[in-house]
DNA sequence: GTCTATAATCAGATAGAC
DNA sequence: GTCTATCTGATTATAGAC
């Protein structure tokens, strides 16, 4: 049960967890809970069922780590982004931008996220509860603020956030779908700054911190 | 293998067919291909499981039917929304009305799509290029149009057209998590309304068309 | 078209030697 | 911690009577 206390730096049982984890976040990514075996997760980390199930003991504990590990990861990049007192402008952007970044460099991590939320949260809807939900609450009573202080314009700060965290999102989960749209291999570092540039400024736009106009 | 012409305007087959697919696509939207068994489907559609395997002779067969149908009804929705000689701004809401409406009347249909997708299209991919493609690619060359003629703001129409997509798909999607902000046992007409008048207004000010100014 | 019966396979999980 | 061996249950799919 307990582990002896290891001098080297970085346990043995700290790579062989990274490495299974690794490949069960792919496999969920790809194949989605019901759809990814053990065996085959286990065999691309390069150990047996058996042994991967010495490290996890069941499949849901498996799974269960793999989103705890999104969540920190999505959690420490997103958290107290928003803050009343800096410029809605440039949170609005830093904003954006942080999801956007999130999309591409764990995009697998997102759509284990994405997949577990369309099937209805049945197993991690608790979690969502207690730290998902209250951050997301705290953004939009932020954009309320500025609303009342009259810093933004009047829009419905909730579907506001919804709408940013659609956009950006979509990057990883139907990244499958837009390279087919852009007749590319994968979606390249210029596209997520199109993307960036134009999320940007459909936000800014909406919330009248930037004016688009047709040319005369 | 072949059917007796029947004299009912509803053959006994289509309404059975009909019964198990009204199960299959929400099994599926919740459970994933791979998580969703026929024998539950079969079930829930009040029949045997070797039965259903006479109407649907596989589990990827009656995949298959389930995404036909999703895509059929999306195009007959989405089909010639975008004429280059009405009016941006018109087209432009009538666009984020459709797939909002398809989002609220049609979730489970779009959650079944989103997961093939977000599982890479690995079943899928062909169709998607051969009937969406082609259709997301005639709406980004009529925004682009559009703004060659000076008639919306120089925005990246792809980009673009992905954001309305994300936004309105992200409303069945998503819901679970939606419900979850807003603290509600589903969404509410009203909510849909709220998302239709932020989502129009993003695209409208995006593009040039709507100014969103704040009070002074 | 619907049923009973069953084949064939594969999954997650456990036991115990080393 | 890692291995061999095995159990148990579920799943897709097929065969054939009626």
């Amino acid at each position: 049960m307990t582990t002896v206390p290891s001098k080297h730096r970085v346990s043995h049982r700290d790579k062989v967890e990274t490495a299974i984890l690794g490949e069960a976040v792919r496999q969920f990514a790809e194949c989605g809970y019901e759809g990814t075996s053990i065996a085959t997760v286990a065999e691309r980390a390069g150990l047996s069922k058996q042994n991967l199930m010495y490290y996890f003991p069941t499949k849901q504990a498996l799974y269960q780590r793999v989103l705890d590990n999104v969540l920190d990861d999505w959690l420490a990049r997103m958290a107290s982004l928003a803050d009343p007192g800096k410029d809605p402008g440039d949170v609005l952007r830093a904003y954006v931008r942080a999801k956007l970044t999130f999309s591409r460099e764990q995009p697998l991590a997102s759509r284990v996220y994405a997949m577990e939320v369309i099937g209805g949260a049945k197993l991690y809807a608790d979690q969502i509860r207690r730290r998902v939900i209250p951050l997301l609450r705290a953004d939009i009573a932020v954009f309320e603020r500025w609303i009342a202080e009259g810093k933004i314009a009047p829009v419905n700060a909730t579907h506001l956030l919804f709408a940013v965290w659609a956009m950006t999102q979509s990057y990883a989960d139907f990244a499958a779908q837009m390279t087919l749209v852009l007749d590319r291999e994968q979606l390249q570092p210029s596209d997520f700054d199109d993307a960036e540039r134009l999320i940007t400024g459909m936000v800014l736009a909406a919330v009248g911190l930037q004016e688009n106009t047709c040319p005369p």
